[in-house]
DNA sequence: CTGTTAGCGCATTCAC
DNA sequence: GTGAATGCGCTAACAG
């Protein structure tokens, strides 16, 4: 009687069996924009590892701050497991959330003290500092940055570095060479046309992220000012677009692929009750390409 | 007692309060695979109409065909709606997935008869004819087709209205001009490659989507084959890098923009009741850049 | 207005 | 082996 039922076109209820099983076999990327095009290497390590482990992956936008779905998902569990990239979601929060046997994995952020909360993250003002010197080296006397917000850390590490980089290297520190940019394109635009504005241009920018670059290398175009022949500039990420660009962006990559491999991998450990470190790091690597003049 | 719990640091569960309420105030957006950054424009139209309506959308990949994340969530009614651009799940199964009060909003191929799946799709074989059309009247006597996999409907489509438009202006339709590139860049590379060793090089190539263009490109660039100089090709799509290849590709544009907000918007009628059509179709748009030699 | 209770649809257990 | 009963953690309905 239930069987023939079943035969003849039976949809289950996944959330029902869910809460029977208390598992989902499910794991969640929260992401703060959806719509991002820049994530895609991330994903497909995290994919990879996701599937072979017999899971599903699903991705969250936090859009909309704390009322955000990935907000919902984090503080319901409504996944077996999190790995965050969503800066828009705050530390509080996320500890809050956090709970025996719900591992959370951050990539942007350091979250100390919690043992279902791991940490990924990449050595920013490290990376900062090369990019830098690498402009200095190539001959920059003065460089400038864009910045991303204030309240991000990336952007604050990479500030950081940079500073540290010109502290090092006898180059001027000067404040009306940090402009804030907000890692977006059009914010990268603007900061440039600032920069501009000012008169006094510095002769190497080094971007926090290369959306903001590539804004930046259309504010330069718009006045007519060369790259790298007049200015030389740096980014941060190497994102997709990077080496399509024109002149193609020198910039500091981050090695996002391996980075969501081993958020994934080290989520899998945890819900197996192994214990793991706390925290991880990689390092960015200088991909040089042709918006920095090499003498 | 309980309140007093609850002050202190309760977390619910999303499963329990899911099975409750039998709905989960969220939508699902299947992909074939969430890695690939091209779809944007039209998460953002989607995400758009779907926070507006107060639901959380998430992105689903479909990666591993019918034991996929996404199969699993068409099959178990996991969401409370699902907007499904994944062709790797075949169409008996989104049909037996379908169920009363669980819209199913199709992107990539027309599911008739289903009163609970409406599908949406641009008008490929229209725009495949003016793609085709625009290569003939800007000069090139002679144009072949890089298709995409056999199995998908864009791709019939496309190959339909490159016909049309050859039988139409008495171009030679020749079987060795139609390759298959698979819809990868990969693909479109190899195929190109494959047209240049024939030996007999048309004049134009029209490229089922904008990806194999990249990589055919890529070959042509090997070979020394300038481009539009020596031939002239023609994308499909308008993908974000398009306005970034060199040359700066011509490609008919799909409003991806625009669909996303359609969809989710019928997704919703249908969750409230309304009736709708079954059907909705948008045209794709020409826009003319540098990889089609202008006489 | 606060406290108790029934039942959502499954998977698992136990009785048969 | 097949079939009925229990309870997962909530929410909504209801009683006090």
């Amino acid at each position: 009687m239930l069987s023939a039922a079943k035969e003849l076109n039976y949809l289950k209820s996944g959330p029902a069996s869910d809460l029977k099983k208390n598992r989902t076999k499910t794991i969640a990327l929260l992401l703060s924009d959806l719509s991002g095009p820049f994530y895609s290497e991330l994903i497909r390590g995290v994919q990879e590892i996701v599937l072979e482990n017999g899971y599903d992956l699903i991705a969250v936008s936090s859009y909309a701050d704390e009322s955000s779905t990935a907000a919902r998902f984090l503080r319901e569990a409504r996944t077996d497991g999190v790995i965050l990239l969503a800066h828009n979601i705050n530390t509080d929060f996320v500890l809050n959330s956090a709970r025996e046997g719900f591992p959370i994995i951050a990539l942007d952020r350091e979250v100390i003290g919690n043992p279902n909360i791991i940490s990924i993250s990449v050595n920013n003002s490290r990376g900062a500092y090369e990019a830098t010197e690498h402009l200095i080296n190539s001959g920059c006397r003065s460089v400038a940055h864009i910045s991303g917000p204030a309240n991000s850390k990336d952007s604050q590490e990479r500030l950081a570095g940079y500073k540290q980089a010109l502290a090092d290297f006898n180059t001027p520190s000067l404040y009306k060479w940090i402009l804030n940019g907000k890692f977006t394109q059009e914010g990268g635009y603007e900061a440039t046309k600032m920069l501009i504005h000012q008169g006094d241009l510095p002769e190497g920018i080094f971007y926090g992220n290369d959306e903001m670059a590539i804004g930046g290398l259309n504010a330069l175009k718009e006045y007519e000012i060369r790259v790298p022949e007049d200015i030389s500039i740096i980014g941060f990420d190497d994102i997709q677009l990077a080496p399509y660009l024109r002149p193609p962006l020198t910039t500091m990559r981050q090695p996002k692929y391996e980075i969501g491999k081993l958020a994934s991998h080290v989520l899998f450990q945890l819900l197996a009750g192994e214990s793991v470190s706390s925290h991880y790091t990689f390092d960015a690597e200088l991909i040089s390409r042709e918006s920095v003049r090499l003498f």
